[in-house]
DNA sequence: ATCCGGATTGAACAGCTGTTTAGTGTTTGA
DNA sequence: TCAAACACTAAACAGCTGTTCAATCCGGAT
């Protein structure tokens, strides 16, 4: 649960305003005179409280991370997780400027994005290893590397999420974003990918290993659909 | 192969300095005085040529999207994905300036992001359908939600190449972007999951069914990892 | 040779940008 | 009670933005 509540510190107002626009339009899009808009306070005041726009972006990254590493409470236990998302789909305004804040830190060249990314694959590889021990997930080759396949695929959800509502998004109501509909809609497909496979056998892994293992200078390879 | 001679059109030249610039730093980053003189014009000429900023960009989503529509040429041949994996290998950064240029028309509210996703989508469903004729891919319940998945799972290599480059990046050289090196590591774990799934039984997919089927106001449901 | 239409430039424009500054209240601590 | 520290505003500043405009340049048709 969030605090909502409007007493909130002018500074932390101001943030939050910023945070929303930064999430909406993107860091250089988002004028400080619109944060300070829609804080309600005046532009000399969001520089007074926070240096200049890059001290304004360094706060809200910093908030932003700091509530989201909630996420990483209790990393393997698949009961949090499962929690996280159902706050989430019950409350999904609640998070929503958060999320398109990361989506943006995603897409420009930030720190906060550099380091939720990292986070991100952090705790998918321990929940790949925990599900291995558990034998609940495949044991691979290269964990690493499968855990950075795993949270790109998951992360595609956020970045591309405008799209994807838009190609499967219901006629019904529900205009905006990543919203509980989308997520019923995506999970069965995903879920029989992770549980059967795309490909029928394994030709197409056996001919990517066959040419991967002695490549000379060809590059040339196969890759997915 | 593409024509990389300089005996271009000033347009063309002003055109292309601006995909290059939109790719790199973004539509609204990216100034007319930027483009003009990475052509070598003035600031006006640029206006003169296109009218607006707006019109310019609108000439560059034209560009790329044609240049792109290489892609759909045979459908499902094969072979000709594989051309055009091979030619991109072999020469990254002809295309470099395109794919940034998608990427950010992806990321942002654009005509041509939309265009080139929904291509993707319908281009990754022909291709699945022809998989499940020929026996080599899965048959799937929703082959359209399936297409969306694999889409969104393959273009999150383009949105997030930063990032992966940036964990996975090899020690050695290779700085930048999307390289051979990065796809070569990734191929095999997402061949691996896409062959022989990702779990080692269907207790996931079952219980996402299971809850999925009899949803009342209930929403609540694990996603994937 | 001459005229013309397009390509091209340099300078200027109005508007928006982040930031500064001087000034006003308003709280607070001794 | 008084002064210092703070929160806050209005106005202005310099710099950058997209765009305009008059003035050139130049190749090709007449």
């Amino acid at each position: 649960m969030r605090s909502s509540a409007e007493d909130l510190t002018t500074r932390a107002r101001i943030r939050d305003a910023a945070i929303g626009l930064f999430g909406r339009d993107g860091f250089s899009r988002a004028t400080v005179r619109a944060v300070a808009a829609l804080a309600g306070v005046s532009p000399g005041l969001v520089i007074h409280h926070f240096g200049s726009k890059e001290g304004l972006r360094a706060a809200c990254d910093h908030h932003v991370l700091a509530q989201t590493a909630t996420q990483g409470r209790e990393k393997t236990d698949p009961g949090s997780t499962r929690q996280l998302i159902q706050d989430y789909l019950n409350h999904p305004d609640q998070y929503a400027s958060e999320i398109a804040y990361i989506r943006q830190a995603l897409s420009d060249e930030s720190d906060a994005g550099d380091a939720f990314f990292d986070a991100v694959v952090r705790q998918t590889q321990d929940i790949i290893n925990a599900g291995i021990a558990a034998g609940t997930i495949r044991r691979f080759d290269d964990v690493r590397s499968t855990a950075v396949v795993i949270a790109s695929n998951s992360l595609s959800i956020l970045m591309l999420g405008r799209h994807l509502s838009r190609t499967l998004g219901a006629a019904t109501s529900e205009p905006h974003g990543i919203g509980p509909e989308l997520l019923r809609q995506l999970t069965l497909p995903a879920l029989e990918i992770y549980t059967h496979g795309f490909y029928t056998d394994s030709r197409f892994l056996d001919a990517a290993r066959d040419a991967l293992q002695h490549h000379t200078t060809n590059h040339g390879r196969e890759h997915a659909p």
